[in-house]
DNA sequence: GCGACAG
DNA sequence: ATCTTGTCGC
């Protein structure tokens, strides 16, 4: 697929900070998507001590859930890790393995929060508004927000509280398993974005967009 | 000032 | 994120 460039990347959080406010005024949390066919899953690691980032996507049929396509891409790593600004370490990569594609996914579900965040502007927001497509925040972990008590089956979910703002969910994907954070990255409601989270997650704790991503980032799997 | 802190 | 083996449990 086809990106267009909309800002420099920066290397400083001073830089940072103001695009961030910039481009949050961009983001829509309603649901404008059309019917999926195609959803893809992103990682992101590291190698030789961090200098290198390394960015996996994956393209899975929508809801059968196989396998179509996948890239990788590598580049230099720009940015240090600093909780509330994980984009600017990992979209550029992403970006890059996006643009190898040949099949053009209808929904991307990212690794970290979307607007799960203190400007509301997680990774899942900054890839959306940068290439104008239907984003979700999966995170494996909280950064921001309260929730009350979650019940142990499968498919339970709390609202994400900050200043008395819904900014997202903590849902339970696996009973008795820990749970994870789903917000809006773009595009996308937060029920939508939960209805699709549970459809691309039927088995593990994780969306199979995401393991297979995973995977294919793996330094360990081989694939033709 | 003291914690908290996506990956 | 990454460094790493076996092990407990469904």
């Amino acid at each position: 697929m086809k990106i267009n460039q909309r800002h420099a990347w920066p290397s400083t959080v001073e830089e940072a900070i103001p695009i961030q406010q910039q481009l949050a005024g961009e983001v829509i949390t309603c649901d404008q998507l059309g019917a999926v066919q195609h959803v893809a899953g992103v990682d992101v690691g590291f190698e030789e001590n961090g200098t290198i980032t390394r960015a996996a996507v994956a393209v899975l049929s929508f809801p059968q859930l196989e396998l179509k396509e996948y890239a990788i891409a590598n580049r230099p790593t720009t940015f240090p890790y600093i909780p509330g600004f994980l984009s600017f370490r990992e979209v550029p990569t992403v970006i890059d393995a996006l643009e190898k594609l040949t099949l053009t996914p209808d929904l991307i579900l990212c690794d970290g929060q979307g607007i799960a965040h203190p400007r509301r502007f997680g990774i899942a927001c900054h890839l959306g508004v940068l290439i104008d497509f239907p984003t979700i925040g999966v995170a494996k972990s909280l950064l921001i927000g309260k929730h009350e008590t979650l019940p142990d089956a499968r498919g339970s979910w709390k609202p994400l509280i900050d200043q008395s703002e819904t900014i997202g969910a903590i849902l339970r994907t696996r009973t008795g398993v820990k749970p994870i954070y789903i917000s809006s990255g773009h595009r996308i409601s937060l029920p939508t974005a939960i209805d699709y989270v549970m459809q691309c997650t039927p088995k593990y704790r994780l969306p199979e967009t995401t393991r297979w991503a995973d995977k294919i980032a793996s330094k360990r799997g081989k694939w033709p």
